[in-house]
DNA sequence: GAAGGTACCTGACATAGCAAGGTACTGTGC
DNA sequence: GCACAGTACCTTGCTATGTCAGGTACCTTC
């Protein structure tokens, strides 16, 4: 079956892709193109380099991560990033807000979905 | 603490809240006012009715829901929205999407956060 | 020297939540 | 009769961020 849900994936993603970027980062040093490979690899394929550099970038901006210019003999030089302290700060929010989530979702999700709604009591 | 995630969440949610709506109402017809408080007693506190209604509207553009008027003893008219058919497959997907990304992400976000990143291998 | 893989980046676009504000109906109290 | 609070709806900008499409450039291999 086609990738449908490629288009409401996109909108679920806001906000996941820095915090998996962080989290991969924390684990090991790493750069854009390898960190497309690694999050293809844990199963979000609709994830692109168009989302990854432009994501890397802002958190470097925002100083949650510190990147280093590695030349390689495969290709062009890569670019490492690192968590700051700053960064595993955010990390650290960033996961106890998904957590929240995801625990503030479980409720209703976990129900099976009545086969009517019930109607509204007046 | 203050709710400094509440601008995180923002991003957080995206394509998270007609989702949830969409699952409120499978369970029970209602309209926007009382889905803003069944979505703040579920801990999504930081969603307001300016969120919510363009929500419910888009869902019913699509084809999602319907809505029907009914006049309330307590207040200006109610617009009650219980899901259509597509909307139960719409949300069966979205569901689909949301536990794949939950699953994809807990690998990462299980394992405790290295106290130091690792170097990266050359 | 052309090709293909590696590796980076950008600009135009769409989406959807947030903040702020507006409208209007109802019952209550004065 | 009128102001008020609560209920209930909606809309207009703003912003953040993912997608798509495309561009640049390095390096090895043929």
């Amino acid at each position: 079956m086609p990738d449908e849900n490629g288009a409401h994936d996109s909108q679920l993603l806001k906000g996941v892709l820095s915090m998996a970027l962080l989290r991969l980062l924390a684990e090991c040093e790493s750069y854009g193109y390898e960190l497309v490979g690694r999050l293809h690899e844990l199963g979000l394929k609709q994830i692109h380099e168009g989302s990854v550099y432009p994501a890397l970038s802002r958190l470097e901006r925002e100083g949650s991560v510190t990147a280093r210019l590695v030349s390689s003999n495969s290709g062009p030089a890569r670019k490492y990033y690192r968590p700051s302290p700053a960064g595993y700060a955010s990390l650290a929010e960033c996961e106890v807000a998904w957590t929240t989530l995801v625990r503030a979702l479980e409720p209703i999700l976990s129900r099976p979905v009545p086969r009517r709604p019930q109607e509204a009591r007046t």
